[in-house]
DNA sequence: ATAGGGTTAG
């Protein structure tokens, strides 16, 4: 696709994209930023506990390696070959008459007609009724199609029909294949339902299920499928254990099967979604009879650094560059995604210099390549198309978000503006990454230049990047109200540029991008100018100004009414972030009303779903709404587990509540507790409620779902912990009984003994507030005469 | 042309 030049004023001002010197000036500019930092150095004379975790294979495959395709370029650098594509055996056009194609559509409703016709006869009627049945195979091809489009649900209806027949029996009829299960098991996965996938093994297994397949059947490919499922769920010992069992040939779920290269890429593929280096390395070192290839190593170096704790190595990415290296000696080539993994380790080592070496040795593996290309072709010069590696755009897109997140957003910002030059064009994910850095550092007007960007190059916006629209939006009023506010006189410029009139352009996603430009625009300009829309313009914005401009809220949700009515379907991150909002604002109804949306949506909340509704009510400072929602939370999963049976239903089936709901919990019935409005029975009253949930959490009371808290998370919480002494010293004051008064102190006394308050950090100073409540404590604890006297003594 | 694996934004 060629891009229009005008774009290069805006968004590559440094000049036409085609010159060689420009190429050559961005390595300058890139070097110019890796000589700059001072840490550079730290990198080569740093080396890891294990640099050569291959050492041991590389005997065995330096027989393979003699019979690999290598070119040699100038350098004596051992090239692999360019022509990466993978070799697919191609089916020389047959010449059978080609089948006639059917559609899934077709094939459903021909399925669904036979399999009608059949259930009569089988009740004694008329046998000339029967109809074909569609072969397995168009209904597999249904199956995959219906799958790829993301209709899970048909897909799996068309699946039960399939059964249904095959229980009747006969030969004319579509009994389902392992095929069929692999095709339906992949599609699941594809959409993130591996739960959904192993529960179609469970079936595929089972003997005497209709259509159900023989244990010795079963082949690698559907093994690894089973395997993908537990790397889907980072559930490494499963995944573990499945490949022992396709070793040895012992286990319940499959037969004796060799694993291959992409059994151990998938296994691989589980540690890293578990952050497990070890695991990752110890399956590398097992791989005897398989060649490691490009997504071994990318899978790696994704492992790398993705714990933040443990043993050595782990904030440290610099194994990430021995495996680069590695890979490369070994005539393994590393593509743009390899690339994306070294950088993003380094992002996540809060390292945007070695994510920029990291950019600049793919530059150099790219000059590499291009040269010797054109050696190969010779004089012929007319390819005007600049080189790229495979998926290159990953590995921009993770250097743009190390620096970013970094909050080198100067630094993100040019990368951005040099990758067209380098051939290689910006996505949904670039732009996303790149807006949410932008609006973290608070560049408004950057960020209404990409948001530009993205109408002008027909890049729509995912959920994630309008959940991050919704969270910074908060932030962005956050910093206007603090007085922090931005540059009005860029702002202005870029809002004059942009000022043209919506009516002669498509209707459609450039139009809803032109709603978050004003959007962020209203923000910025939020509560200077409150009523500055012009109505004709855009309706949306028009009727929303009725509500008060500085509203947050109404913005959040406008964006998130935007998104819906851009045709994106919000997820459970967006629900989470429009409820936060509602939690700041301390609006309980609107958070209800969302709740009660995500539930029509049939998605399931989460912990930070429930801990919003919880501080929406602790802002508001009622605590009989947080019991209430908490019970809520606590009763809903009851509900939920007698649903459908092929709902794939997310990670946690009930709630687990974390110790920070229970803080927000009560910290709701303390905010009430302290309002001086409040008669004094119900003070006390609440005061007793906390400790009385306090007995109730150490005693994991079932009615209150205590029993899922995880107690040692709860007394590690220092929060927590601090809320429950103000609770009991705050019924203190109310106390007569001297024995009631003596258990308290003794409560105290236990707790003040817990790990969380006695950590002799010197980095860490206790914030005022809980260093008084404490102060209050330790006097309690220790007073043997009513406390009254003595705490004023103080 | 009916089935398998890698990266990056909230």
């Amino acid at each position: 696709m060629r891009r229009n030049p005008e774009h290069h004023g805006v968004f590559f001002p440094i000049g036409s994209i085609h010159r060689f010197p420009l190429f050559f000036f961005i390595i300058l500019i890139i070097a110019a930023q890796i000589k700059q930092s001072t840490s550079f150095g730290h990198l080569l004379s740093c080396s890891y506990r294990q640099p050569r975790i291959f050492a041991k294979n590389n005997l065995h495959f330096s027989f393979v390696n003699h019979h690999y395709n290598t070119i040699r370029t100038t350098d004596n650098i051992t090239q692999p070959p360019l022509n990466y594509k993978k070799t697919k055996t191609i089916h020389k056009p047959n010449n059978e008459r080609p089948r006639i194609t059917i559609s899934p559509e077709q094939v459903e409703e021909q399925l669904k007609v036979a399999l009608a016709a059949l259930q009569q006869t089988s009740r004694g009627e008329d046998e000339a009724k029967l109809r074909p049945f569609p072969s397995v195979r168009d209904c597999n091809a249904a199956l995959a199609a219906f799958g790829d489009a993301g209709d899970l649900l048909r897909a799996l209806r068309l699946f039960g029909k399939m059964r249904k027949a095959a229980a009747y029996g006969g030969t004319m009829v579509p009994t389902p294949t392992l095929v069929t299960y692999s095709t339906l098991m992949s599609r699941a996965i594809k959409f993130s339902k591996p739960l959904v996938a192993l529960r179609l093994w469970d079936l595929m297994i089972q003997k005497r299920s209709p259509g159900a397949i023989p244990m010795e059947d079963i082949d690698v490919r559907a093994a690894n499928i089973r395997m993908n499922c537990f790397a889907k769920l980072a559930d490494v010992p499963k995944a573990q254990n499945l490949l022992q069992q396709m070793i040895t040939g012992d286990g319940p779920d499959v037969p004796r099967l060799p694993p291959n290269i992409v059994t151990y890429n998938t296994l691989l593929h589980a540690c890293q979604r578990a952050g497990d280096l070890d695991a990752a390395l110890a399956v590398v070192r097992h791989m005897h009879h398989c060649r490691p290839d490009t997504r071994t190593y990318t899978s790696l170096m994704a492992t790398v650094a993705r714990q933040k704790s443990a043993s050595a190595g782990r904030n440290d990415p610099s194994l990430a560059f021995v495996l680069l290296d590695e890979m490369k000696s070994r005539g393994i080539r590393p593509n743009g995604i390899t690339y994306s993994a070294l950088i993003d380790a380094c992002g996540r080592c809060r390292r945007p210099d070695l994510a920029l070496r990291g950019l600049r040795i793919m530059l150099m593996q790219k000059a590499q390549e291009a040269e010797s290309l054109s050696k190969m072709k010779g004089n012929q010069n007319s390819n005007k198309a600049i080189y790229t590696l495979p998926d290159e755009v990953g590995a921009w897109t993770a250097a743009i978000n190390a620096c970013g997140k970094a909050g080198r957003i100067q630094t993100a910002l040019r990368l951005f503006r040099a990758m067209p030059g380098f051939g290689v064009m910006p996505n949904t994910i670039t732009c996303g990454s790149l807006t949410d850095s932008l609006l973290r550092a608070g560049a408004t007007a950057e960020t209404l230049d990409v948001l530009r960007y993205m109408k002008k190059n027909g890049i729509v916006p995912s959920e994630v990047m309008y959940t991050s629209l919704m969270t910074r939006a908060e932030r962005l009023a956050k910093m206007e109200r603090d007085g922090k506010s931005f540059s009005m006189a860029a702002q202005a410029h870029v809002v004059a540029l942009d000022s043209q009139p919506f009516e002669d352009q498509p209707i459609g996603d450039a139009r809803a991008i032109d709603v978050y430009t004003e959007l962020i625009k209203s923000l910025v300009e939020g509560g200077r100018r409150s009523k500055d829309y012009s109505p004709g313009n855009n309706t949306l914005l028009a009727e929303t100004t009725t509500a008060r401009g500085d509203d947050v809220l109404v913005k959040v949700f406008l964006v998130f009414q935007e998104m819906k009515t851009a045709g994106t379907m919000p997820d459970l991150a967006c629900y989470n972030a429009l409820l936060r909002a509602c939690a700041r604002a301390g609006d309980l109804d609107h958070a209800n009303d969302v709740l009660r949306q995500m539930l029509a949506a049939d998605l399931c909340p989460n912990d930070t779903s429930w801990r919003q509704l919880l501080q929406a009510a602790a802002q508001q400072k009622n605590s009989e709404r947080a019991l209430q929602a908490w019970k809520q939370g606590v009763e809903y999963s009851k509900e939920r587990k007698r649903k459908r049976p092929f709902k794939d239903e997310p990670n946690v089936l009930t709630w687990k509540p974390s110790s920070s709901s229970l803080a927000a919990l009560l910290s709701a019935l303390l905010a009430e507790a302290k309002e001086p409005s409040i008669s004094s029975e119900k003070r006390i009253a609440l005061y007793r409620k906390v400790v009385e949930l306090y007995d109730k959490v150490l005693l994991g009371d079932e009615k209150m779902g205590f029993d899922r808290l995880d107690l040692n998370d709860v007394l590690e919480n220092q929060r927590v912990v601090i809320l429950f002494i103000r609770g009991m010293l705050g019924l203190s004051d109310f106390e007569d009984d001297p024995v009631r008064l003596e258990s308290q102190r003794l409560a105290v006394r236990s707790i003040l003994e817990l790990e969380c308050l006695n950590q002799r950090d010197e980095t860490y100073r206790l914030p005022w507030v809980v260093r008084e409540t404490l102060n209050k404590a330790v006097a309690f604890s220790r007073a043997k005469a009513p406390v009254h006297a003595k705490t004023k003594e103080c």
